[in-house]
DNA sequence: ATAATAGTTGTAATCATTATAGATTTGCAA
DNA sequence: TTGCAAATCTATAATGATTACAACTATTAT
């Protein structure tokens, strides 16, 4: 089920979304980096290799990857969105006190929620807080 | 169980918080207005009455209140937080069209979820995005 | 009444994100 | 292959929410 980087190439060729030697490698860090990055850590991490990159194409190329469902943007306080490359069912765990987000497994659909009739549902989030094994 | 005014202005003064004006205004404002709105409606809509009323009053208070736990933020994408003077156990709904952010009865707890053991959750939020009946 | 503390205000600074316009690259047809 | 329009990229400026700061005011304790 873990998204593969060839594969992602042929969902774009598929949706005629140009494979750009920049939109590959946001793609191909998403696929190694599934720690949830900001744009900055993408775009910092990425200048490294490619020098003339533009933080303005990271932007770009992350909103036409979430348009075309490939890619998730998650917003948890901090007015800093994050990415991940993983679109499937899960949840998100965000530790106060390192700032670590974590996944977990969780079937939203299975949530019983009154109040919701004539509601068209296109997309289900669910987060927690409060602190990770790590810092406790 | 609807949080209200005199309740809340009680559990200020139990936690020892000063109610001052500014405070007690904007409290009041989030219990009649329960759209979650943003710091920028609540300061325009009390600048109305109070024009000495300052901005930064608005996010000092909604911080003070939001530690104490009377009030919960939320972040649904936007990069704007919207405020919510229902603390209670209930989910969101963000219609697409209208930016409208409509409350759901839901019970998070008995969601099941791997991979937590060791975590220690202190809050649980859902959101769900879509269209409203209103806008379909 | 006086001094210390807490709260408020207006302004400036910060920081993520978006807009813009010119430069570069790509896809495609001649 | 060559030429050109469309798509993409880049650098920079603009925007907009939030925070930092310093002076001012209100409250509390002595
Ligand atoms: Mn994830
Ligand atoms: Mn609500
Ligand atoms: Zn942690
Ligand atoms: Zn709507």
């Amino acid at each position: 089920m873990k998204a593969l980087f060839e594969d992602l190439k042929k969902e774009l060729k598929l949706r005629k979304i140009q494979l750009s030697h920049q939109r590959l490698k946001v793609l191909e860090y998403l696929t190694q980096n599934r720690s949830h990055p900001t744009v900055d850590q993408i775009f910092t991490d990425l200048h490294q290799e490619m020098s003339t990159l533009s933080k303005t194409t990271v932007y770009n190329t992350l909103r036409v990857l979430v348009e075309a469902g490939l890619v998730r943007a998650i917003n948890i306080e901090d007015h800093e969105t994050r990415y991940d490359i993983n679109v499937e069912n899960h949840g998100h765990f965000k530790c106060e006190s390192c700032g670590r987000i974590y996944d977990f497994h969780t079937d939203l659909d299975a949530l019983a929620c009154d109040g919701l009739n004539n509601f068209l549902i296109k997309d289900r989030n669910v987060y927690f807080n409060g602190i990770c094994p790590r810092c406790r």
